[in-house]
RNA sequence: GUGGGAGUAGCUCAGCUGGUAGAGUGCAUGGUUGUGGUCCAUGUGGUCGCGGGUUCGAGCCCCGUCUCCCACCCCA
């Protein structure tokens, strides 16, 4: 084979992209009865928003983007992640002036540079929701009511919820003089990187690879346990409504989530049945990272969702199964290609009401109703030289094997009628 | 970034101790003069991932490389 897609992406083939359609279909209901209005910002932009927002120090920051330089110099970013270029997007376009709470929903491509894996590609899609202008804990909770709603829409059962909270500016920086502290006292222990880490931005510590060093961080200090008043009534609040929903979760105090923009709230929706890369989505509260991006003080939520891997879980577990197909559509079938205007004029007036497909390849009838079959259609159209001369079409219904010839000004009626009454039995093989 | 498994027909896979590449399915044609699904017959199908090496001879052994899968880790 001379060229194959790059490693890490996927083709979206005609035999699952009826299913990707409908998990998108299932997004824009969920958003929308939620109140979120999508956008969709551009897929890459300038390096440094990402660098600003995500956080230098970050795995997905300093070693998981693409970038390159445009044809002018400038330092451009596939996007890794959604959050930092809908941010952008609400300042620039002064999206914030309108009071209330400024609700978002945003689906598409993201890129990251990783090793590959069941359930982890270098081109993966994600949907998300940003809600902004609002820091009280009952729009955590919508997030998260949101994510879950949307996951039992696509027709998941099981799911988990895990919780934590990454402190805020009151408690956090305390809590990192701890941790250096604890750090400091095993550096023995870490490797290199870690220590320097240790200077730098202790909280990335708990993402290090290395085994050693998550053999030495197993009672390091958690922010769970150091969280200031305010912190920890906003987790338990948040809790408290998620209780009230009926939404399971549990507290995971390990949580520390690979974005340095999150404050108090993070959150990961998991499903048990999916092996190593079980997290569906994930996202938390960001109350700084408008401000850092130049606008206006603006506490915020956010999350993200991994589109590849829900129609994993919607493959495997059978949901959303019954398939997309055109029963009600019909196909042409070309005798000789003499009845191409006519099936012109056929197909144009049918299209008003049903899809139809055109058979041009002039094969024998036999060969075109047996792609018609398989097409799942209900209906083929037999155009032969007598149909030509008599500008009428022999009209074959594939579920009984009833067929009619008539004029071609009656046809739609007919099959109107036909589509009216259920076929005697059941149809055979659900095609494609 | 680390470790393990795999790559043979469009698809799913078999291929012994190194000795002339197979099955099922699909596709095509016929059994049917202009009629699908089931059945039968016949036919079509290959850079054995790619490159190198060992050998009289390599799908099989060795080295490299690419890709996929699984796990670690991270995450979506």
């Amino acid at each position: 084979m001379k060229y194959q897609r790059p490693r890490g992406t996927n083709d979206l083939t005609p035999d699952r992209s009826p299913l990707w359609r409908r998990l998108r279909h299932v997004y824009e209901e969920v958003v929308t009865q939620f109140g979120y209005a999508e956008v969709d910002p551009p897929i890459f932009e300038a390096t440094e928003l990402f660098a600003r927002a995500v956080g230098e120090d970050t795995d997905v920051v300093s070693k998981e983007m693409y970038s390159f330089t445009d044809r002018k110099g400038r330092s451009l970013s596939l996007r890794p992640e959604g959050t930092a270029g809908v941010v952008r997007m609400v300042i620039e376009n002064g999206l914030l002036g309108g009071g209330g709470i400024l609700r978002l929903a945003y689906w598409g491509p993201m890129f990251r540079y990783d090793r590959p894996q069941a359930g982890r590609y270098r081109q993966f899609h994600q949907f998300g929701v940003e809600a902004l202008g609002e820091g009280g804990p009952a729009l955590d909770a919508e997030l998260i009511e949101l994510l879950v709603a949307t996951l039992r829409a696509a027709g998941l059962g099981e799911l988990r919820v895990d919780l934590g909270s990454v402190g805020d500016r009151c408690c956090r920086p305390a809590y990192v003089e701890r941790l250096r502290e604890a750090l400091t006292g095993m550096d023995d222990r870490l490797c290199p990187t870690c220590r320097e880490r240790r200077v730098t931005n202790p909280l990335r510590v708990f993402d290090c690879k290395e085994t050693g060093c998550h053999e030495a961080l197993k009672h390091a200090p958690r922010m769970l346990d150091h969280l200031c008043d305010d912190c920890r009534a906003h987790l338990e609040r948040v809790e408290a409504l998620l209780a009230d929903q009926a939404i399971p979760f549990r507290r995971d105090r390990d949580m520390v989530r690979g974005l340095d923009y999150y404050t108090r709230t993070v959150f990961e929706v998991h499903d048990p049945g999916l092996g190593a890369q079980s997290a569906l989505g994930g996202g938390g509260r960001y109350d700084h990272l408008v401000e850092d991006c130049g606008g206006p003080p603006t506490p915020a939520v956010g999350f993200s969702a991994g589109i590849e891997r829900l129609l994993g879980v919607v493959e495997q577990e059978g949901a959303l199964a019954a398939s997309e197909r055109r029963s009600y559509g019909a196909y042409l079938s070309l005798m000789t290609p003499a009845a191409e205007p006519h099936a012109a004029r056929i197909a144009a007036r049918l299209r008003r009401a049903i899809p139809v497909e055109v058979d041009f390849t002039g094969r024998s009838l036999k060969a075109q109703l047996k792609t018609a079959n398989q097409r799942g259609v209900r209906f083929a159209i037999i155009l032969g030289p007598d149909e030509i001369d008599a500008r009428s079409a022999t009209l074959k219904d594939l579920d009984s094997g009833v067929q009619k010839t008539l004029p071609e000004s009656d046809l739609l009626e007919l099959i109107q009628a036909w589509l009216a009454s259920e076929p005697p039995a059941p149809r055979a093989a659900p095609g494609r």
